[in-house]
DNA sequence: AGCCAGGCTAAAT
DNA sequence: ATTTAGCATGGC
């Protein structure tokens, strides 16, 4: 058995890389379309921590090169979150083939649906109300900094940390949360912490539930209404149908869709639920994107 | 300077 | 049953 002074540091590991098949992977479009709200580019590629692993991706032809801390000989965590195995082009041939939503899947090429960690999918979008998107990223970036795990990472004597597991945000103060200047949303997310720390809600419980049961026990929380609730679902647990219609989304339904006069909130449901296909919560995401990058918001 | 942001809640109509 | 004000904070 190998003793080490535990005032010693763990000798650096050296980094494993690996390449992965992905056809039709638009990595900068898939990480910055507001889904996830960790990653960041930085000279060698875009760097991000998922679980406790930090890791840093390039995008390649025909494939996705990754580097993560080795020895690495199951990646098994890197490809269950970036969803390269799912096979695009069938979820495109059950959108809606109308020229609005085809026009959307040319202008997106390749975006895709992360598959992310619950808590912290339901931490982010708790934090996202009424938020730019960088304005999510910068109280993400603060909540890591500040009371994350750290996380060796590639660079030397560098740190990446992890996003705050429920039990440690559970513990501290609405003080220290509004410090990362969350404002109002300080209570909803220490809520919703010590909601899942002490056992009311089991995230991973809902995994094994409808969406829609899913979704009740969501809403549950205070500060989670329908939007923030179809995010989790969607980017989180996966559920295909999980159709989040904020601001922007309302607004591209409204134009493409409904062009005379302003639908009511109800008309826009009821079409978001049926017109999208058993893949609605995909299509979602390319009206998103689309609206956003025809409006000047992407970069 | 003023409006808006991947909303939600409770009060007011 | 539907509409509206208030909520913190920062980008543009």
């Amino acid at each position: 058995m190998i003793v080490r002074s535990t005032s010693t540091p763990a000798p650096p590991s050296v980094l494993a890389e690996i390449e992965i098949p992905a056809l039709d992977y638009d990595l900068e479009a898939t990480l910055m379309s507001g889904q996830a709200f960790g990653w960041r580019k930085g000279d060698r590629g875009w760097e991000g921590v998922i679980g406790d692993r930090w890791v840093r991706l390039n995008p390649a032809p025909g494939r996705i090169r990754a580097c993560a801390l080795g020895p690495q000989s199951d990646w098994r965590w890197l490809t269950h979150y970036l969803q390269t195995d799912v096979r695009l082009a069938d979820i495109l041939k059950t959108f809606p083939k109308d020229p609005a939503m085809q026009e959307s899947v040319r202008e997106c090429a390749g975006l895709r649906l992360l598959r992310q960690d619950p808590w912290e999918a339901l931490a982010s979008f708790i934090l996202s109300s009424t938020k730019q998107i960088a304005q999510i990223q910068q109280i993400c970036a603060l909540l890591r900094d500040r009371f994350g795990a750290a996380t060796a990472c590639g660079e030397a004597g560098a740190t990446g940390r992890a996003f705050p597991a429920a039990d440690r945000i559970a513990k501290l103060s609405e003080r220290e949360l509004r410090d990362c200047k969350m404002g109002f949303r300080a209570p909803n997310l220490l809520g919703a912490a010590r909601a899942v720390s002490d056992g009311k809600l089991s995230l991973e419980g809902l995994r094994e539930r409808t969406v829609d049961e899913a979704r009740e026990a969501l809403l549950g929380l205070r500060g989670v209404g329908p939007k923030i609730a179809n995010c989790v679902l969607l980017f989180a647990y996966g559920f295909p149908t999980a159709f989040p219609i904020d601001v922007w989304v309302r607004r591209a339904l409204h134009e493409l869709y409904f062009p005379k006069r302003r639908p009511t909130d109800a008309r826009i449901d009821a079409f978001a639920r049926t017109y999208f296909g058993p893949n609605a919560g995909y299509a979602q995401q390319y009206l998103f994107h689309s609206i956003r990058r025809r409006e000047g918001r992407i970069r």
